[in-house]
RNA sequence: GGUCUCGUGGCCGAGUGGCUAGGCAGCGGUCUGCAAAACCGUGUACAGCGGUUCGAAUCCGCUCGAGACCUCCA
């Protein structure tokens, strides 16, 4: 199994910490909007790398924290809280926003099958943890206070370790490339950062500290949450390519100071979703939410795509390549999808021919696994999981015999990879589907002897009629068959 | 301006020195009462120019183009 890191921008084998035990900590999302595409593709990603270590059988502690506190809204607001300032537009309290997008939140990234972390910590239930790592890193010298705000010394830390070590970013550059903001001339360098801030008295959102009423800093949650449940140094930390630098990179820096080593070994990055070759994002205007998509009520939208069909596309790409957004190809993968969960179905309805000689299932099984160990390469396991849905259909169609042996190896290879490791689902409506199967047979039934007398006006009503309900029906020499559209 | 990444057929996307994924769309055929689905067949793809090599989409250099980060962002 390797896995590429961002530390050293190339793969290397993975090894855990403690055999069968694996610590994961993910960025999860700031609740104060609706949770839009771009939340979808971490989540989907560190969902792979959590189902598929779990299949192999470890033991998977996964972190993946709320933001409910803490982020700046933008460089000229000193230090206003992101969450405060959204609350007070709405005249409503900043914890109600944090709940009502947190349930939204869980809401849509249910949808998408996305399994729960094991830990989902609020950055507002740990201002404790935050407070006394900060002190941690006064104590030691590489963080200072001024006027109720505290920052880390970038320029001392850089005497003896490597600030941009993740980015690949050398601290010249850094000084001589910040920008000048207003407001920030607290700091004794630019490149510094904050890991506490004094909160203005148009804050709501304030908690008490020792150097006053303020919030924790930009990158302080993470780091303190990650230690409190994975421990000073555990194996994996991912999250968006745009959290790279400065958020990770500054969490490196408290933490080696806090804990006195490196907190992660493992960086695992995912790349963004692009709108016409552009990055997606809140602040370019071009940030589509999920229930957008799914409802298709989005102006860039030609119609409304399935939770199933977002996490097949997503899957399609590897996480590491930019994906770009298009309903051409959206519809590729919606259709793709349906394929593949067309001949899962088929695959349950095919019946062995005990005289086969095996037609060969290991050579794809072996090439799902080799394509997740290569850095979790979902893209590659799909291809070959349609080179067992071609041999499934050509068995459904009576041009290949499949032996028990095969059989068994082909559920079992859907069964791990199609549901349990890509944790794709069939979905239906919710509506009482043996209620309407029962409906159908009867249908079918009627159109049959519609059929038989060639009288193929009336059958051919039925079929129309189903078709604007979205039902399709297949004929074929076993008789027909409905599906759902 | 600095740092980094990337440019693959109509579209999306794997692939990192020779055996040239996969999906979607298209075209021809089989099947069908007609369809749909499925099956079979079908594509002089690797931004451009140089170089290394017996051999490059794959390595090196340059050019052009695109994007990300450097500021909250998944």
């Amino acid at each position: 199994m390797v896995i590429y890191n961002s530390l050293s921008r190339s793969k290397e084998k993975f090894v855990s910490l403690q055999p069968e035990h694996i610590g994961m900590y993910v960025c999860g999302p700031t609740v104060y909007g609706d949770a839009h595409l771009g939340h979808a593709r971490p989540a989907i990603t560190f969902d792979l790398v959590y189902r598929y270590f779990t299949h192999l059988g470890s033991k998977v502690r996964y972190v993946r924290n709320i933001t409910d506190v803490g982020h700046l809204e933008n460089d000229a607001d000193e230090g206003e809280d992101k969450i405060a300032q959204k609350a007070r537009l709405q005249q409503i309290e900043p914890m109600e926003v944090v709940q009502f997008y947190t349930v939204l939140y869980h809401k849509n990234m249910d949808q998408l099958n996305v399994l729960r972390p094991s830990i989902e910590p609020h950055a507002s239930g740990h201002i404790i943890e935050q407070i006394e790592m900060i002190q941690r890193i006064m104590e030691k010298g590489y963080a200072y206070e001024v006027d109720g705000s505290v920052y880390f010394d970038v320029q001392k830390y850089s005497q003896n370790h490597h600030y941009g070590i993740l980015s690949g970013r050398k601290i010249e550059d850094l000084l001589s490339n910040t920008r000048q903001l207003a407001g920030q001339s607290d700091k004794r360098s630019s490149a510094d950062f904050a890991i506490w801030k004094k909160a203005e008295p148009i804050h709501i959102m304030r908690w008490p500290s020792p150097w006053g009423n303020g919030f924790p800093g930009w990158h302080m949650e993470c780091s303190a949450m990650g230690c409190k449940y994975l421990g000073d140094q555990f194996d994996i930390h991912g999250g968006g390519l745009d959290l790279l630098f400065p958020h990770h990179e500054s969490e490196i820096a408290q933490s080696t100071i806090a804990n006195g080593k490196a907190p992660v070994r493992y960086w695992m990055h995912n790349n963004m979703i692009t709108i016409d070759g552009q990055k997606m994002g809140k602040s370019l205007g071009n940030a589509m939410s999920l229930d957008d998509i799914f409802v298709g009520s989005h102006p860039l939208l030609e119609k409304a795509y399935s939770p199933m069909t977002i996490r097949f596309f997503i899957l399609q790409a590897h996480y590491r390549s930019t994906l770009d957004f298009s309903n051409e190809a959206l519809q590729a993968a919606e259709k793709g999808l349906k394929k593949l969960l067309a001949a899962d179905t088929a695959l349950r309805n095919l019946k062995a021919q005990t005289t086969a000689k095996d037609q060969g299932v290991d050579p794809i099984v072996e090439a799902c696994y080799a394509a997740m160990n290569d850095d979790f390469s979902s893209p590659m396991a799909i291809a070959s999981l349609f080179d067992a849905v071609k041999m499934i259909n050509a068995a459904a169609d009576g041009l290949l015999a499949l032996n028990e042996n095969d059989l068994a190896q082909l559920i079992q290879l859907f069964d791990d990879f199609v549901f349990d490791i890509l944790g794709l689902k069939p979905e239906t409506s919710g509506t009482d589907l043996e209620l309407v199967d029962g409906l159908m047979q009867t249908i079918i039934g009627l159109r049959q002897e519609a059929r038989a007398k060639k009288d193929f006006d009336t059958s051919d009503v039925i079929r129309d009629s189903l078709a604007k309900l979205n039902i399709v029906l297949k004929d074929g020499k076993e008789g027909t068959k409905w599906e759902l559209k």
